[in-house]
DNA sequence: CGAGACATTGAATTGCCTCAAGATTAGTGG
DNA sequence: CCACTAATCTTGAGGCAATTCAATGTCTCG
């Protein structure tokens, strides 16, 4: 990542990241870990703010301690695309380049564990577990961007509003896509995000909301709050 | 890549893949680029055939040398969508994974070097440059997709279309994103073959390129043939 | 309690799709 | 070389899903 704005907050050595082998940690070495925890920094960023602009120089990234950020593109004109989504654990920011390709932003108070960017390409050099394991990383996220283009491309939008549903369950039991449950979350973006994330207007995101809970695949209490009383009706919503 | 349906012709060593230094060769020494190609061979695909089906077992990969594949996703209900295309020199096939997450489809006739998976896997434990290598072409399938992503959710299908010429346009002379020329060539897809990959009708993809036509940002002759006055021009149209 | 942000709902419009009919092109065999 | 056929592409008419514009409702937090 890039370009870090000031944290809200004085930074300080980041032991959690480290100790749950969270992230890229769990590549690491007892060595390297002592090494990194050197130079990590945990890090805040309220809600909105922006964690770094599409085409800036890279140099830092991060491991998600807490929260949740979108990936961003943005046309010259002010549309904007949601292309990619990450919450606690995951990995942020793009290797083997110098400028980044999009734009991060935070879609709730976020905690980072941040490391400049010489510090994780020196360490890529000396270890390849790690470098694996974020090869790995990547080309899970190019296997869910393509899954989402065919959401994007060919879902109609009460499909694509279920599959969102569908994508956040995945995320809280991941272990879910065995079996037909009933789940319960908060949704971690506004409307407003959904929409960008679905490539849909606001209004429709809420049309098709009021819709799913209408013929009850989801209970809705205070706008954020869902249950899901038959994730596999869901799943086949979502087309 | 798997699942290799028979080839059309008898499978003989690959010379022209590892000389070239075309895909991943470049990243090998010349002990190496032996033991490949005692491994490579070079097969061909007629138009429409499938190189391997999604979730299916993956048992080799290529490089193309020849002709355009497509990747596709396909939902249960038939809806299909493009998700990327691969053209001369490209590497196919996902490395770490056990099975394919989508399915591969020859958009046009299409040569292939291709080598058995353990070999290849192999090289890429022995071989530092070859694994960097790969990893900075899967993250350049990433920006990619995400950048389709963008296409898919936020434009008008007059911008789909223009994109998708221009797409084309960069991929047959890389340098254009600078200036403002006059470019040709021919379409690598069918109408329907674009509709899949711009998420639209072949009606809509079709009369976007007479809109076009009319508007003089393209000049098409036997459907397949187009020529672009004015790159910088299709650019703005693209949005 | 009031203000501001966020969300829902309604009405009208529009952009794309579907269905249907031709036109063009490419491929085949006489 | 031409006629014939099948595939691909274009064009038109009508319908529908999603958007836009506008108003109302709900929640959150000083």
């Amino acid at each position: 990542m890039s370009n870090i704005h000031p944290p809200e907050e004085e930074p300080r050595a980041c032991r959690n990241c480290n100790v749950r082998h969270a992230g890229i940690c769990g590549a690491l070495d007892v060595a390297q870990l002592q090494t990194l925890a050197r130079h990590t920094r945990a890090t805040r960023y309220k809600v909105g703010s922006e964690l770094f602009g599409d085409e800036t120089d890279i140099t830092s990234y991060a491991n998600v301690v807490s929260g949740v950020i979108k990936l961003m593109k943005v046309l010259e004109d002010g549309r904007q695309q949601v292309v990619g989504l990450k919450f606690a654990n995951d990995f942020i920011g793009r290797v083997h380049a110098t400028s980044n390709t999009l734009s991060a932003e935070a879609a709730s108070d976020v905690e980072l564990c941040q490391m400049p960017r010489a510090i994780l390409e020196a360490m890529l050099d000396d270890n390849r577990p790690l470098e694996r394991r974020l090869m790995v990383e990547a080309l899970r996220e190019l296997d869910e961007a393509r899954e989402w283009m065919v959401t994007l491309g060919r879902k109609s939008a009460a499909e694509r509003v279920a599959s969102f549903l569908y994508l956040i369950a995945l995320h809280v039991r991941p272990g879910l896509a065995q079996v037909s449950t009933e789940i319960e979350y908060d949704l971690p973006l506004t409307r407003s995000d959904m929409a960008d994330f679905l490539g849909l207007s606001i209004e429709t995101v809420s049309r098709q909301l009021t819709e799913l809970r209408r013929m009850e695949i989801v209970v809705i209490r205070n706008k954020r709050h869902v249950t899901i009383p038959d994730t596999e009706r869901l799943r086949q919503r979502a087309g």
